[in-house]
DNA sequence: TTGTACATGTAATTGGTTACATGATTAC
DNA sequence: GTAATCATGTAACCAATTACATGTACAA
């Protein structure tokens, strides 16, 4: 599923890094998918891709490097006009509120096509399943409470424990009765 | 974007809709804009086309119907087969968890790239729609207290109560500072 | 020497959205 | 008579994923 983010998104995320750090494609996919898959994922050739939209539309530049014997890297740095674009990317971005979707919400609207006891079964799954993110994420928030990860790792560990609260709070009532 | 539903996503959908009423494909859209809209968007040239694809791989069939001298509807009903695949998808659903996408939280990452009386007067417009938000949906919870909507929309609100304190907090903390 | 990391790219497929096309009925 | 609702469907376009292709460097 074509989660994390559409089209701006994209542009925003991929162009507020470049802004940070000049790079080439694959170091960019590969920051994504070590520090950002919570955030947004993006497959290496929608990257690729992304990128030379970019390019072609004049927001970034491309400059080919090569160290040593290594493989040619493409550079990309981001350009005045890139600058204007992301900046008005962001204020759309921090401006708006587009809710987010829930995929796995669509299942609650039918607790009531399985026996009560199953469904408890399934959901404490479930619940363990949060429980064993909000473990791995609440340490991250910590280490990062100084650095620009910090709001959005925090946003999100806020929502892990919405969740989790809430979810145990059904199965507590399912239970009850 | 692709939003609120893959494929399983879609089809646990349908099938859960078709298996309370077989109806016909306008109808089954317009419910969806009308009650489910938050839940899942799905529009109407795609849905038409999955419940080709459901029909195709024999979960449901259709039968045409004529109303007075009313457009002739193609109305849907689930098989045996299609139910068995929907209990499949169900469990599948709640016992997993795939956590929430939030296309707005990218632009948490940047906070940093405007001044910051200008990031809380932008972040301040945000508030205000998670608050129309919320009023709009209170209500809705309210009223479906007893019905299969109850969780989901309960659900639902309790992201979006998250969201407002969490958003709140970090104005409180950004003008302190 | 076998596999993994580095680095880019293309091609085939799939799937969604937009826009278009049709035509009857009902309400103003 | 003109607009909105009912009802389905097609065609063109775009975008994303998967799988494939290439080649070096380095470590086990």
């Amino acid at each position: 599923m074509t989660i994390g983010s559409d089209g701006a998104g994209r542009d925003l995320l991929l162009l507020g890094l470049l802004r940070r750090w000049g790079t080439h494609g694959y170091q960019l996919v590969d920051f994504l998918e070590r520090h950002l898959a919570f955030l947004a994922d993006l497959k290496r050739p929608t990257a690729y891709a992304q990128l030379e939209r970019l390019r072609r539309d004049g927001h970034v530049t491309v400059q080919s490097e090569r160290e040593g014997n290594r493989p040619q890297r493409r550079v990309y740095k981001i350009t005045p006009g890139g600058e204007a674009y992301f900046m008005n990317l962001l204020r759309e971005n921090l401006e708006r509120f587009s809710p987010a979707r829930f995929p796995d919400a669509i299942g609650l609207y039918f607790l009531d096509s399985l026996p009560p006891d199953e469904v408890q079964a399934l959901l404490r799954e479930r619940l363990a399943a949060i429980e064993a993110r909000l473990a791995e994420f609440r340490p991250k928030v910590a280490e990062h409470q100084h650095l620009a990860a910090y709001p959005v790792l925090d946003h999100y560990v806020v929502h892990l424990e919405a969740d989790r609260a809430w979810l145990a709070g059904l199965l507590r009532r399912q239970e009850g009765a």
